[in-house]
DNA sequence: TGTTAGCACTCGACCGAATAGAGTGCTAAC
DNA sequence: GTTAGCACTCTATTCGGTCGAGTGCTAACA
């Protein structure tokens, strides 16, 4: 069923009026803030009318309305209009290029929560298809051995490996040049049992080394597994009355805490690809904690194959033309980082 | 001037009352709770001696008293008396030691949390006087090198080098053993301009390849700088009514978001070496913010010159004698964790 | 001289009634 | 189909009153 385009008006005059007040809007206002002409008493029957629908929803009797879950998604899905006039300055304060992968991050986090004024997430890269590029063993003490591995995003993983035998330069060189052509090229689920036996052969006494090297580089590339996420702006919940009291404040603020609940929101937008912009309203979010809340994530990717997620978490009157318009804009700032990064070097 | 024991025993059981409770506590209290066996009428007699010397305060005039700031530090510094108990659980749960460092901190930071019921905060340790270790070069593309850095404390760092010539195997090498020779065992700080014009000029034709190696080293180490700070627990500053309004609540939890904020607490740490347990009550603390905190903090030694800061922050109504305790327990744990580590390798 | 019982007093917390005001739904007129 | 008007509902706020915890002071007591 379609709503007409009066009642289609009224409900977007609702709404935004709802989002920068947060405060149930009543007819009386309605009837001047559009152009419509509309006494309050037409809205009324137009809003019992929206009411009955599910678009909007009292919160007792005599109080103005304010928008359902349902409301908000009409609005998200068919009634914004993305407006591009801060983009720039975002631009601007991203153009700063931090070199370390974890500052950019924490920037990006930060740049986000206090442009929007909403809590923001962010997770390092995953790397879905991860090939090793380079191998490198080296001797450090009497009885260790450091294993540096490059994989092919140019992310470094260390790892330092105890040794029992004391290892020559020559063995050393050798076991390095067994490694890097073997193992170079392959994603870590193509390095097998049988490829380990072999190279385990092929380094004849040392060959237990080779062992531990290769679940040292398992290990390694295994341990982003738990990824890492970085958020920032949560005190910025307190600037909502709706999710300002201390029992839904506690939880939010557990929940940015425990980083883990956070990945729910992450795995569920992965398997979508690197696609669109996605709005969680209210308990369509697959965090319990986060019923009261609107959520919206974007996926970046970060040259090929490896991909992170942003996250704004805020009120559900959130300002959803703002934030999906800046999300847009650092999701693009981040896909072509990457590029940029390939030329310069 | 001096308390009398009197005195003293009754600024005491306030003290501990009002631990438990958080509500101003009467005379009449004072009067069961103590074995003193006096009339709630000498209590009042005695409490408004105490109120006058300005250990307690009435926080209207029809109340109980609340102790003061300086009720707090009178408390601390002589009539605490730590028990030993939940010693040994805390120990257990440290037991399964984490191989990576950021890991172990963040473990250490919800462990405190969880088991004192208060906010949390650990720095990775800092190097104080940091060696070089070990300096590895290695060709992994073309058009970039890696560096790897490894220092005493057998922190390993890496860093990506542009270069635009092409170098050789050989060459390689010989930078490789050039660097080692002559800068390991030294502190950062030894290496001077001298010294680096005397490694370009060795390098011969790679020379400005050793100022870039160089500078990345220098950055590398100087990284740590911005020390990195976890936290964990700050959702339990809800638990406790005096911060839990959305005033306090909120630049609390900005504090710890902001970790750079809470730097201050380790700079003013740092300064006292290895030393015993601080204690910041009100206003003493370093912080604005944190004015209706106290905050407990210990320094812990992670192997020669690589020191770290913990801290507990809670209501000024914290339970002193646990929390310092529990730090004391968790410093030791962390000073031989250390030593350990050099027993397995 | 130190301790205690007793009492008047203070002040915040709590409760209920009264009031104001925002907003509605409905009806009747345009 | 739109609107003016009105009775009605419900919340938020305010105000006075009461309750009770706790105090300070005084006078009596050991």
């Amino acid at each position: 069923m379609h709503l007409d385009e009066r009642k289609m008006k009224i409900l977007q005059a609702i709404i935004r009026n709802y989002l920068e007040t947060g405060e149930p809007v009543g007819s009386r206002t309605i009837s001047k803030y559009t152009d419509l002409n509309l006494s309050s008493a037409t809205i009324r029957n137009e809003m019992a009318d929206l009411e009955e629908l599910g678009y909007i929803v009292q919160p007792h009797t005599s109080a103005g309305r304010i928008p359902s879950d349902k409301g908000y998604r009409l609005y998200v899905d068919s009634m914004m209009q993305e407006n591009e006039r801060q983009v720039e300055e975002l631009k601007e304060m991203l153009v700063e290029k931090e070199e370390k992968m974890d500052h950019l991050l924490k920037q990006v986090a930060k740049v986000l929560a206090v442009n929007t004024n909403y809590a923001t997430m962010i997770t390092a890269p995953r790397y879905q298809k991860n090939k090793l590029k380079f191998i490198q063993l080296s001797r450090v003490d009497a009885d260790q051995i450091l294993a540096v591995i490059v994989t092919e995003g140019n992310v470094i993983k260390n790892s330092m490996i105890p040794v029992s035998e004391t290892l020559d330069d020559e063995t050393m060189l050798k076991l390095n040049i067994l490694l890097n052509t073997n193992l170079n090229g392959l994603a870590i689920e193509e390095i097998n049992l049988g490829m380990i036996t072999l190279l385990k052969a092929q380094a004849g006494l040392h060959g237990s080394l080779i062992g531990e090297v290769i679940d040292a580089v398992a290990e390694t590339i295994k341990e982003d597994e738990d990824l890492e996420i970085y958020t920032s702006g949560t005190n910025n919940i307190f600037k909502y009355p709706e999710l300002a009291d201390q029992k839904r404040a506690s939880e939010l603020i557990t929940t940015f805490e425990e980083k883990q609940l956070l990945s729910k929101l992450v795995d569920d937008n992965m398997e979508e690809g690197t696609g669109e912009i996605k709005v969680y309203i209210g308990e369509e979010a697959p965090i319990q904690t986060m019923k009261d809340c609107s959520i919206v994530t974007a996926n970046y990717e970060f040259g090929e194959g490896m991909r992170g997620t942003i996250g704004i978490i805020g009120p559900k009157r959130m300002d959803y033309e703002k934030v999906v318009g800046t999300l847009k804009t650092i999701k693009v700032q981040l896909d072509t980082l990457y590029q940029k990064d390939l030329k310069e070097e």
